[in-house]
DNA sequence: GTTATGATCTCCT
DNA sequence: GGAGATCATAACG
């Protein structure tokens, strides 16, 4: 099922961050649909978080989007090349945000190997915020688009992640912000390839 | 008007 | 493991 924009109105960011691994995320372009599984996601607590665009109830035409009303996509450039796609959340004028870095593709493969310019499918397709991106076709026009809409939206395919499946951990990135890049606001859903690994 | 820099990725060694 | 790519935005003069 969509989900619903009030989903996004909750308070706690944080706790939404770590409810949206294993929901899953949908784009409509150019007629095609893709999307697949939310993985990881990061927390960014708007004002009282350095880390945020928006630290200290800086107001930008840039950030502005954050302090619309939850439910909405905050879709930004960053180094110049890489689209990142967030999830506005809570009340207006409150700026908080999820963003997206990693997907397990499920739908439009096809169409994600064309845009990525890779040549086989794999969960490492979208395992960054610019690659989900890229996969999905992401850029500037879906900045302030409706999460419910018919060219972007999150689906609850009944997946049930348990707590102990998700690690939680430090940012990534965000190394400037001092003691709030330590806050373990990053959620990622843990997978069988990398318990091997470690 | 100018300058520094980033919520990153890829390719190279 | 490390550097380069590449540009909109923000902060300054």
């Amino acid at each position: 099922m969509i989900i619903d924009k009030d989903y996004f109105l909750q308070g706690d960011v944080v706790c939404l961050a770590k409810d949206l691994i294993g929901k899953y995320v949908f784009t409509l372009r150019d007629g095609q649909i893709a999307g697949g599984m939310i993985t990881e996601t990061e927390a960014y607590r708007g004002v009282t978080d350095r880390a945020s665009h928006a630290f200290g109830g800086r107001r930008t035409k840039r950030n502005e989007m954050m302090y619309a009303r939850g439910g909405v996509a905050y879709v930004y450039l960053c180094y110049g090349m890489h689209y990142m796609l967030n999830f506005v959340t809570n009340e207006q004028d409150t700026p908080d945000a999820v963003l997206i870095r990693g997907i397990i593709p499920t739908h439009g493969e096809e169409l994600m190997l064309r845009r990525t310019g890779k040549k086989q499918c794999s969960e490492a397709i979208s395992d960054g915020p610019g690659k989900v991106c890229k996969a999905l076709g992401i850029n500037m026009e879906l900045n302030g688009t409706a999460l419910d809409s018919d060219i972007l939206w999150v689906e609850d395919r009944g997946v049930i992640v348990p707590s102990e499946k998700i690690i939680r951990g430090p940012r990534v990135g965000v190394d400037y912000a001092g003691e709030d890049a330590k806050l373990p606001w990053r959620f990622l859903l843990q997978k069988s390839s990398e318990i091997i690994s470690k």
